[in-house]
DNA sequence: TACCGTTATGTTGAACCGTGCATAACGCTA
DNA sequence: TAGCGTTATGCACGGTTCAACATAACGGTA
């Protein structure tokens, strides 16, 4: 597939869906738990990846009560104003997540030079 | 990864962008060109589809601007109104994009089963 | 030439999404 | 107990997206 610009990139959004359709876990959700993973707090992951805490927090909720279960575990007041960390199921779609997302990504990459370049 | 609800299905939604990072072609189009393809009209191919006229001809618009070359051939008046019909481009990008679209099906559901459910 | 159905194009209004702003609640530390 | 920084939550505003109208242009056919 020629085109008069060449310069043509794949894009892939993932997500899961419920049985309501409704995303109950996807990229965003994603990045969002990695970046909680690596700084121990949701307000710090929001500004590393530049997006407000007010979606973040309402995402996070809404993800939460769609899968029934904790993904964070959030801890106000304190020293430090308080903190946020995975819960063992938080990690463990983190990690899952991670390797789907690699797979895919892979998938794209090779479709995309057997067919479309 | 169990959930609480353990209906889940991945999602995956594609497209690919030129060097401004605008859509020149996504699963939109591709339906699009296929609705095309079997009614020989953009009318009749929106109504299949069940999007707006009016999308479906700016969204046409745009990426052949994007693209710089026609992927329909129009026809204005006439028996029957009018009719549309895919330029040999179009045909090729219809099925090179098919092609893409069924790996990458193909690898989701492949990567789903391994790491997620 | 009048009619018909389709392509062509602007406009408007509703729905949704995300940001930003404004607070409140919380609990450790000084 | 006063202060601080973070979590928690509502609300209003701006942008984007798309459906729905409203016409106009076009060119075969009767």
């Amino acid at each position: 597939m020629t085109t008069a610009t060449s310069e043509v990139t794949p894009k892939c959004k993932l997500w899961l869906t419920g049985q309501t359709r409704h995303s109950i876990f996807g990229d965003g959700k994603w990045r969002l738990l990695k970046a909680i993973d690596r700084t121990g707090s949701l307000k710090a992951a929001t500004e590393l990846l530049g997006i407000s805490y007010r979606k973040a927090w309402g995402d996070l909720k809404k993800a939460q009560t769609l899968l029934g279960a904790d993904l964070i575990e959030k801890h106000r007041g304190g020293s430090a104003g308080g903190t946020t960390c995975l819960t063992p199921l938080g990690k463990q779609w983190l990690d899952a997540y991670t390797a789907f997302r690699s797979d895919i990504d892979t998938a794209v990459d090779a479709a995309y030079e057997k067919h479309i370049k």
